[in-house]
DNA sequence: GCCAACGTTGGC
DNA sequence: GCCAACGTTGGC
């Protein structure tokens, strides 16, 4: 079980436009950094927290706990020349970006920059540090449980006993 | 709109 | 492989 960061411009996705799709699952398109692109193939997996991140707008912050909801796979905006996120330099053949679906668990109260800098337990979080650009970054266990407040347990899914 | 920080590109 | 130029991110 991982705990991811992960950012959405409110005006691309929001996450009341989550809350709104099919099952409050969107697939996450427009990942064009490689690193970022790893975490997804490497290291997440279906189940793994998610914290849902608003960034260039009014009140950048968190606004909701998600979870990964499948594996990655191809984002097909890569080969369709009409999306902003087109790669010329992509192939079906050769994809080379990926996403997964998110699906937003629940809403929260916005958690703001200044917020999240007020904690000092909160200082290592990677979204905090300066000159951090990354669309996804690891959170670690103990952020989670000081952000969300619910342990380090799976969001969502019931453990199977 | 500004600008710091960082990633990518491409000439050599 | 180096590194300057350029593009992007994202808070302010």
């Amino acid at each position: 079980m991982n705990y991811w960061l992960m950012k959405s411009e409110p005006g691309e996705c929001s996450v009341d436009d989550a809350l709104a799709a099919p099952k409050a699952t969107v697939p996450w398109v427009g990942v064009r950094n490689y690193q970022a692109r790893n975490f997804m193939r490497d290291a997440m997996r279906v189940g793994d927290g998610v914290l849902f991140y608003h960034s260039s707008c009014d009140q950048p912050g968190i606004v909701g706990i998600a979870r990964v909801a499948s594996t990655a796979s191809p984002d097909p905006t890569q080969f369709d020349p009409a999306s902003p996120y087109y790669d010329a330099k992509s192939s079906p053949e050769a994809p080379r970006w990926l996403l997964v679906d998110v699906q937003v668990l629940r809403k929260i109260p916005t958690i703001t920059l200044p917020a999240l800098r007020a904690r000092p337990e909160l200082a290592e979080l990677l979204v905090l540090k300066k000159g951090n650009r990354l669309s996804i970054t690891p959170v670690e266990p103990r952020h989670w449980q000081a952000i969300t407040g619910s342990g380090a347990e799976a969001p969502a899914k019931k453990v199977r006993s």
